[in-house]
RNA sequence: GGGCGGGUAGCUCAGUUGGAUAGAGCAUUUGGCUACGAACCAAAAGGUCGGGGGUUCGAAUCCCUCCUCGCUCACCA
């Protein structure tokens, strides 16, 4: 289905090359929605900007564009209003044969693209031997929506667990525990993860203290870099034992992941090295090979280097980013990469991406691009922690997050008498409680820094997951009751928006579309939070002033069809976060 | 000092390529349940969009400048 906004934005070309000729096809159109519903649905601001141009009155411009319009069948007749804006105001039978037409449609309409172009988004991205905290929770439920979304537009997606299992973190692990735990490195399970958590924070220590340490575990960096068959024996059992505790996450969570860790590329950095020597690029500075970067200096205003080995001869995360992109594109033949990590990485990634433009290594034709997000903080503005001051483990807090649902749960069973199953209080607060997390992080995904507040991620009022689940159990409730089978469907039956609250729903319905392709471009999920959260405030208004069950026909049927594509709409579009429904909460 | 990203209602945040009187939620005050499930709805109140210049028909949005907060600036990732 071609959109709303795209019809009217066609339509409206059309008539700017039929009012004032050919020229005019390269015209934006500049339709969009409009700030205030008392203006109507959508609005051009076109004439506006050509008044300078054409030297004409603005309002007689917008007059002569409406006079060429063809949309009798999708609008009202527009209006011109203030300086030269054009309103337009649908018509319901329109909004109400389109939900008709989608109905059928399992998609509800929505097109996919034309080709599957392969998209890479790296995104979760952990570290071997250290836990997840809530920096990673971030990273991988962004990460999660952007390729639902994508998968759900048509895309070839492939997601990348791009984890930290290769570097100098690992020399330090291995030569600490070389000394300190040396069953560890032969035996699998000798240790669990919480004991490899605070080994590696000795093993930091360490190695900021100790000049000669710091030695041995760059030399055990090298050691596994060229392939030492202890060393890689230790690397992989350390790497099993932390990939089985991410899984735990993971399946909590309902994320899939193809892992293809930062080791994956090691045979190929000295290739990359050499590339680059070749294309002259490479310079060596302090015993270190660099390439200088265009824009970016260093405190004393010399030009930054991007370090793609070091003077012990090791290589570092810009050459395995390098190799990565080469890799990525060459095998994997990625048109588009999409990385989810915090911005932090911004400037190794615009250095990353510089080097390779120049190098060759990233053609033209494909797109990178970097999906930043803010620090999670605690309350007080400072890097979140726990009250003794640990990192906040990740489990931990998706653990809490079920345990709040479920206590609310039970006093609100409570309060209205209701008995349930143990089985169904599982079920509904391990979703409520997930889905809280997800959703406060996704409707607030800003650049910014992230306020992490767990009595406002698990309210259950306003713009929640909770507000939203409600929203769709309402409308599941009511067709459970309306003894109608919506696949079998008279094909004349009529979908009448008569009250104002169910035009609004209709219109509302029909725009998932758009929010989808924005999304598509634009890669912030909290497009579709606000949308939705929309969405739902329409309908339960609507549900507030029109009866369903008790109307006469032909309205009845027209409400329960009305109210079962909110339902699917809101379910579809959660589903495109990474957010399950509740058909009873 | 350089680069990047912020500063919008008491709090947390939206605000799409510049568009009409800057929007939500929470909190506060008030009204609506003999329930198509009130985890809802309705209403009130709440703002020098960090300050100051500029660009133009029109600026929270673009440019300049200053204040302020965060991240970052060569061998960690």
């Amino acid at each position: 289905m071609t959109s709303i906004l795209e019809q009217l934005k066609d339509s409206v070309s059309n008539a700017l090359i039929a009012a004032f000729g050919a020229e005019m096809a390269d015209k934006d159109p500049l339709v969009a929605s409009t700030s205030n519903p008392k203006f109507g649905d959508y609005q051009s601001n076109v004439a506006l900007s050509l008044a300078k141009p054409l030297k004409q009155n603005p309002r007689a411009i917008a007059q002569l564009i409406i006079d060429h319009l063809q949309i009798e069948d999708m609008c009202e007749t527009p209006t011109i209003a203030g300086p030269g804006f054009i309103n337009f105001m649908l018509k319901s039978d329109y909004v109400g044969n389109l939900l008709q037409e989608i109905q059928p449609d399992e998609r509800l309409g929505i097109a996919q693209v034309e080709s599957a172009d392969k998209v890479i988004v790296d995104f979760s991205s952990p570290n071997i031997a250290k836990e997840m905290h809530v920096g990673h929770l971030r990273s991988t439920i962004i990460g999660d929506a952007i390729a639902r979304i994508l998968e759900f537009r048509g895309y070839d997606v492939l997601r990348l667990n791009h984890v930290g299992d290769w570097g100098t973190q690992f020399g330090m692990l291995i030569a600490y525990l070389r000394e300190a735990y040396p069953k560890a490195l032969t035996t699998a399970d000798a240790l669990d993860i919480g004991d490899l958590v605070s080994l590696y924070k000795k093993a930091k220590v360490r190695f900021d203290e100790d000049e000669e340490f710091k030695q041995t575990a760059r030399q055990e960096v090298v050691n596994l870099q060229a392939g030492a068959e202890d060393s890689l024996h230790a690397w992989k059992l350390l790497c099993d034992q932390s990939r089985r505790e991410f899984q735990v996450i993971y399946d909590l969570l309902d994320i899939k992941l193809d892992e293809r860790g930062e080791s994956f590329y090691n045979p190929f950095l000295g290739d990359i090295v050499s590339e680059l020597k070749e294309t002259g690029l490479l310079e060596k500075s302090e015993g270190a090979m660099c390439v200088f970067l265009d824009g970016f200096t260093n405190k004393d205003g010399d030009p930054l280097p991007l370090i793609v080995q070091k003077s012990d001869g090791g290589f570092n995360y810009a050459t395995t980013d390098l190799a990565a992109i080469k890799y990525r594109v060459k095998e994997d033949k990625a048109t588009r990469i999409i990385y989810v990590t915090d911005s932090g990485q911004a400037n190794h990634f615009a250095g990353v991406f510089q080097v390779a433009r120049k190098a060759g290594i990233l053609p033209e034709d494909v797109e990178v691009v970097h999906v930043p997000f803010g620090l999670v903080q605690g309350k007080d503005g400072k890097r979140l922690k726990t009250r003794s001051g640990a990192t906040v483990k990740l489990k931990d807090l998706l653990d809490e997050a079920v345990i709040h649902a479920r206590n609310d749960l039970e006093t609100r069973f409570k309060d209205y008498g209701r008995e349930e199953t143990p089985e169904f209080i599982d079920r509904a607060a391990q979703v409520i409680g997930l889905s809280a997390v997800k959703y406060a992080d996704l409707s607030q995904n800003r650049t910014s820094d992230y306020v992490f507040d767990f009595q406002k991620m698990l309210d259950l009022k306003g713009n929640t997951a909770p507000y939203l689940l409600y929203a769709y159990v309402r409308p599941q409730g009511v067709s459970r009751k309306g003894d109608i089978n919506f696949s079998q469907l008279d094909s004349n039956t009529k979908i009448l928006l008569t009250e104002n609250t169910e035009l609004a729903l209709g219109k509302s319905i029909l725009q998932l579309e758009e929010v989808i392709k924005e999304v598509e471009s634009t890669l912030l999920p909290n497009r579709i939070c606000l949308y939705l959260f929309e969405l739902s405030q329409k309908f339960n208004q609507f549900y507030e002033q029109c009866d369903i069950l008790n109307a006469e026909e032909p309205q009845k049927t027209s409400r329960l069809i009305l109210a079962d594509l909110t339902a699917r709409t809101i379910k579809l579009g959660l589903s495109l976060l990474g957010i399950e429904v509740l058909e009873r909460m």
